[in-house]
DNA sequence: ACCTCTGGCTGGATAT
DNA sequence: ATATCCAGCCAG
């Protein structure tokens, strides 16, 4: 058997020497570093003997602080043994304060750019497995053969070091994954007064409970024994571990923390672990007993790995992408009753007057949820933090902490810093590259987007959809878009413009954004998309395939957006806006061409193109087109049977040749109004399923009405319980920012508020309209008297009426009619 | 520690 | 009464 060790993560930050010291810790050698007292980073690993790099005038005059050697292990990979660690003041970071490198070098344009090895050659690629042999560790990649394999079948084309090049992508992504222990961990603590929140930077009150669910069955509940409460116990899936001593609870709870190499916690980052911590020091426990560390970005263990789920639920890329927006609400039971279908223990008493069962039980409950969430779908949650790990080149910890900004900025540094570029300063990048050239549409925006084509209202039958398969990705691969080939130094290139614009790209050089994206577009769309819709799979194999789809789907379509975005470390105006001068350029003309060709494009959004196409030939012309006239994917997506336009854009209804309902944009399928009228809109729904052809459209029409009347009527004669009245608003911020107006759910917070329940940004306001000053209340103080119908039935109206308008039903001879019946 | 972008719709609050 | 802004949610 072979000996396995795991090791996740390196970044860029100062994450390199803990790698690295954590590698050489598992040598049996002894090490030597020598570092420099002041402690600066960043430093940088190369493999160049110390006495050349002192010779470096270019070093000496950027200010390298300090040149140091690493002695005295010779057991790892040879390349290593000669490793030397340079502390340089900033040659390479973003933002570095004294005179640097790139001052003596023209950044981008530098044919030789000054030399540097980093440890990331040894491919200490993150949340990899390594095997150890003979003393040596060795990354444990995909399969070679296979890998072999999918090139050739897969990416013939590819040739030298582009195949390269795909080859050890395709070998990260294939590598397996470990199947490591790990547990989820909550605790509870008990402060004086209910209402008191507890804080983990004075951790006056005490720990009552520490709850651990793990891998392998494990269940365990640490309580600490108080006066007055009931500590009978009568068992359960988890054993109880009781303490007189909070002291000896918290030390047993870290001896667990210890045995584990992942602890998963729910906002562990802010809370849990941070209060544990404080609270053991608080109570005198030595802090070398203490395995739980308080960084910047959060809390890490000495051993293990901490990941914060509430972090990673929290970012935005991951809750739409990876989760299909199944989930909303950022908090362990929204999540989790999302995800699995269970949430928390629902308490009717405060924590202080639950007995020893009751507690164990609401604690564990929660670390249980956290357990059977990372379980969930063959640890799908685990697989994607790792393969973003892998694609990012980040610590799997600090995937869970930063945006997909985070994420692709690391990306990026890594791939300039293998091909030895220096990276430029934000603000060198605009100087040289300067700004935005269009107007955007919608006023306070930075440059224009995508178009959008006005909808044909009314009903269209047999309508085919196409659309361009990953656009802007696409484009950048294409167009050769990168920081360094947009509106270079080449007096020749001026000519090669982009449409709409004042820019223009270089002929002369591959951009490196431009072939980055495009490796990652390549690789999904040839490889890991057909495999993750591959039937003859079996489900585990090919969910698998599907995590990995997905998370290069996320950088995808991320790739395009940071480019806008200021903070982004490589922000680069003209590159986001010739990103969408040329999609318009591209949408337009297959827009165009369709009509030359005598199809009639009936709408259009940014990439996709609605045809009423009667002769199939016609449409496989216009993709031929698009491959030969852009080299762009140009795809079949869907036939609608029918589709259903008012005149509003980014507002539709259609339904498939399979007999799928698609809204889009709909108010009826929005998930913040009231589920009375959802339920009423998708029974109309229901009817439009059915139809096939225009004259079943119109017997169709009659059930509608009467679907519609039936509600209405409920409506009417207050047949409804209110939480199905209630709209559900997210807070965006805290009450008091904000400040120009008072929306009805920040109305409708401020009543909670004055009652002592606590309302803050995230939180989702569950409100019904009343007859009463404010027109609204919070739904746990409503009535269902106060009911306001009237205002019901006015948003009902203007719901059906998207749909009704262009099937020329008239909403308000159906309410007519009923309470005209009502009468009879 | 909410933070990839622009375009577009809605209802209600607020200004004119 | 009407126009404009704000805020939330969605399409792509």
């Amino acid at each position: 058997m072979v000996e396995r060790y795991f090791l996740l993560g390196v970044g860029y930050d100062g994450q390199e020497r803990k790698a690295f010291l954590k590698l050489l810790n598992l040598s049996t050698n002894t090490v030597e570093i020598y570092m420099d007292p002041t402690g600066h980073k960043p430093y940088c690993l190369t493999d160049q003997p110390v006495q050349e790099l002192e010779k470096n005038q270019a070093l000496r005059e950027a200010g390298a602080t300090a040149f140091i050697k690493v002695t005295k292990y010779d057991s790892i990979a040879d390349k290593m043994r000669e490793m030397t660690l340079i502390q340089a003041t900033d040659p390479l970071a973003v933002g570095g304060s004294k005179k640097s490198i790139r001052e003596l070098i023209p950044a981008w344009e530098a044919d030789i750019p000054y030399h540097l090895n980093y440890v990331y050659d040894m491919r200490l690629t993150p949340s990899m497995i390594y095997e150890k042999k003979n003393d040596e560790l060795i990354p444990v990649y995909g399969e070679k053969s296979k890998v072999e394999n999918i090139l050739q079948q897969f990416f013939s084309d590819l040739s030298g070091e582009e195949r390269d090049e795909m080859e050890n992508w395709l070998r990260m992504l294939e590598s397996e994954h470990p199947m490591v222990d790990f547990t989820g961990l909550d605790i509870e603590i008990l402060s004086d007064s209910p209402t008191k929140v507890p804080s983990p930077s004075n951790p006056v009150d005490r720990v009552v409970a520490v709850s651990f669910s793990g891998t392998r069955g494990m269940g365990k509940v640490l309580v600490l024994r108080r006066d007055g409460v009931d500590m009978t116990f009568n068992g359960g899936e988890y054993s109880v571990e009781v303490f007189d001593d909070e002291t000896a609870l918290l030390s047993r709870c870290f001896e667990i923390i210890d045995s584990y190499p992942i602890v998963v916690t729910f906002n562990g980052d802010d809370f849990d672990l941070p209060y544990l911590r404080n609270r053991a020091e608080k109570l005198g426990i030595p802090k070398s007993r203490i395995p739980i560390t308080l960084g910047r970005e959060g809390a890490s263990l000495r051993r293990g790995i901490h990941l914060d789920l509430y972090r990673f639920f929290n970012n935005k890329s991951v809750q739409v992408y990876a989760f299909d927006n199944r989930y909303r609400e950022h908090t362990l039971d929204g999540v989790a009753k999302a995800l699995i279908g269970v949430g928390k223990v629902e308490l009717s008493k405060t924590l202080n007057e639950l007995s020893l069962q009751e507690l164990a039980d609401y604690s564990y409950r929660d670390s249980r949820l956290l357990r059977d969430m990372v379980e969930a779908g063959d640890r799908l949650i685990l697989r994607l933090m790792a393969v973003i790990s892998r694609i990012s080149k980040m610590p799997i910890e600090d995937v869970c902490r930063h945006g997909v900004s985070g994420w692709i900025k690391n990306l990026l540094y890594w791939e300039l810093r293998g091909r030895n570029w220096l990276i430029p300063r934000k603000e060198e990048l605009i100087n040289a590259k300067g700004g935005t050239t269009t107007k955007a549409i919608i006023e306070g925006k930075k440059y224009r987007g995508a178009l959008v084509v006005e909808p044909v209202p009314g009903v269209h039958f047999n309508v085919t959809v196409l659309d361009f398969a990953s656009l802007y990705p696409s484009i950048l691969k294409e167009y050769n878009l990168s920081f360094e080939t947009i509106n270079c130094g080449h007096e020749s290139c001026r000519t090669n413009t982009i449409p709409e614009t004042t820019h223009w790209v270089c002929r002369e050089r591959r951009g490196i954004q431009s072939s980055i994206i495009g490796v990652i577009r390549d690789i999904r769309v040839r490889w890991y998309k057909p495999m993750a819709s591959n039937k003859s799979l079996d489900p585990v194999t090919r969910s698998w395939y599907e995590v990995v789809q997905r998370a290069l789907k996320v950088f995808l379509n991320a790739s395009y957006g940071v480019l806008g975005f200021e903070e982004f470390p490589l922000y680069c105006p003209p590159l986001a806006e010739s990103t969408t001068a040329i999609g318009r350029y591209v949408f337009s003309s297959a827009v165009e061409k369709a009509k030359s060709l005598g199809v009639t494009v009936v709408y259009g959004d940014t990439d996709s193109i609605f045809l009423k196409a009667e002769k199939q030939e016609l449409v496989h012309e216009l993709i031929r087109w698009a491959r030969e006239k852009f080299r762009l994917d140009l795809e079949f997506d869907k036939v609608y049977r029918y589709v259903v336009f008012s005149k509003r854009k980014k507002n539709y209804l259609g339904v498939t040749d399979r007999g799928v309902v698609d809204v889009k944009g709909l108010t009826g399928k929005k998930r913040n109004i009231p589920v009375f009228i959802k339920e009423a809109f998708d029974d109309m729904l229901k009817q439009l399923a059915e139809v096939k052809s225009a004259e079943e459209l119109e017997t169709v029409k009659k059930n509608i009405r009467q679907v519609i009347a039936t509600w209405y009527s409920r409506l009417k004669n207050r047949t409804f319980e209110i939480d199905q009245l209630a709209f559900r608003v997210m807070m965006s911020k805290t009450i008091e920012r904000y400040e120009k107006t008072t929306p009805q759910h920040v109305k409708a917070a401020k009543k909670l508020q004055s009652l002592g329940i606590k309302v803050g940004p995230g939180d989702i306001i569950s409100y019904v309209k009343t007859k009463d000053k404010d027109g609204v209340t919070p739904l746990q103080l409503a009535k269902r008297e106060n009911i306001d119908v009237d205002k019901y039935i006015e948003y009902m109206r203007s719901t059906f009426e998207q749909v009704l308008d262009p099937l020329e039903i008239d909403f308000d001879s159906i309410i007519g009619l009923t309470s005209l019946e009502s009468f009879m």
